[in-house]
DNA sequence: ACCAAATCGTCAGTGTACTGTTCGATGTTA
DNA sequence: TAACATCGAACAGTACACTGACGATTTGGT
């Protein structure tokens, strides 16, 4: 079909046109779980932002919201540990989202290098609207599965994420661990 | 709706002190596949640059080598749809990795639009010594998953990635499907 | 009370991952 | 051959995800 057609070039051939040059080539990456990952990884984000189109929030954002619905008025370090993302990239999508209104963010009065973060409700109402697109991305991105496998699958990445969790760059950190001395939330 | 009412500051106490301000508060984003392979993404990527520290490359370069062994002499695009990341991506990392000499890259004589990829000496090398620190990442990634564990587990990344693949917004593309009318490699 | 260590938030810098647009080269077709 | 649609690559713009450093602040030890 095509290829005689262009005899010119010297040599446009592959350098190692080994038996491995068809189609499922580079084989061992698709098979590596950390290429996996990452794809899913996309597709993920690529069903949220389809199914979220109308709120014009990403994951993130909605990840925030989510941990501040439970956690109101933490600062920004323990709201990255909420969300597993890192102070800088917390303090940015915070920006962004008080600027959407959807966040307020206020000077602690008791440590005043702090920022304690609040939900509008703004923010509340789109978090409720949110949750059942996210429910319809979670029924998509796990399609492929049935109810075992996805219950099973689930419990891999519940187990991989918790048991190396401090091998993250940006490590979950529930409300109440961690080195926390003292907050502006949870008088108790 | 959020103004500057912080001058007073009566209390910087949560608005919403419920029942679910404790610890395992948030608790469904914890159980959303979407989050926990958010998650686990991170914790793969962190361990990718620890065990591949001394070689100085990042997992997207990685996967463009090894894309790029089986693939030698791609044009960019190709190469986009064998590592799944799109086009400007892939332009960006592959100007990176020209600078590092671990590629080359060649206007086609065949369509004066394309620029042909080329692994490099160098480029190989970094390959075959990274293979082996790749295989560490993934011994320590699955560590808390037992041999049939791993097999599920992998099998069922496998199978979101690939049956969710056209809802990616950069799809794998392996050479020889797509629309790709002719190519500077695979005469055949 | 003082000082060293630890923290919170921010800034600068790098890299990944997209969307949308533009522009030149191509090839197809009328 | 002259319009047409298409395609590869580059550019601009947005958002996330880090590292490392820094100022302001708070705390812990003495």
């Amino acid at each position: 079909m095509n290829g005689e057609d262009y005899v010119n070039e010297k040599k446009a051939v592959p350098a190692a046109p080994g038996p491995a040059t068809r189609r499922g080539a580079a084989g061992a990456l698709y098979r590596l779980p950390g290429h996996l990952i990452r794809r899913c990884h996309q597709i993920s984000v690529a069903l949220f932002f389809e199914e979220c189109a109308a709120f014009d929030i990403t994951p993130q954002q909605y990840a925030v919201l989510s941990a501040l619905a439970a956690n109101d008025g933490v600062d920004q370090i323990t709201l990255a540990g909420l969300a597993a993302f890192n102070r800088t990239t917390a303090g940015e999508i915070v920006e962004r989202m008080e600027a959407a209104g959807l966040l307020a963010r206020r000077n602690s009065s008791l440590d005043r290098r702090m920022k304690n973060i609040f939900i509008t409700g703004p923010g509340r109402r789109l978090l409720a609207d949110a949750n059942v697109a996210v429910e319809r991305v979670q029924e998509r991105l796990l399609g492929p599965l049935d109810r075992g496998e996805r219950e099973r699958f689930i419990g891999y990445l519940a187990r991989i994420a918790s048991e190396n969790n401090e091998l993250s760059r940006a490590p979950l950190r529930p409300v109440g661990e961690g080195r926390g001395r003292k907050r502006a939330t949870d008088p108790e």
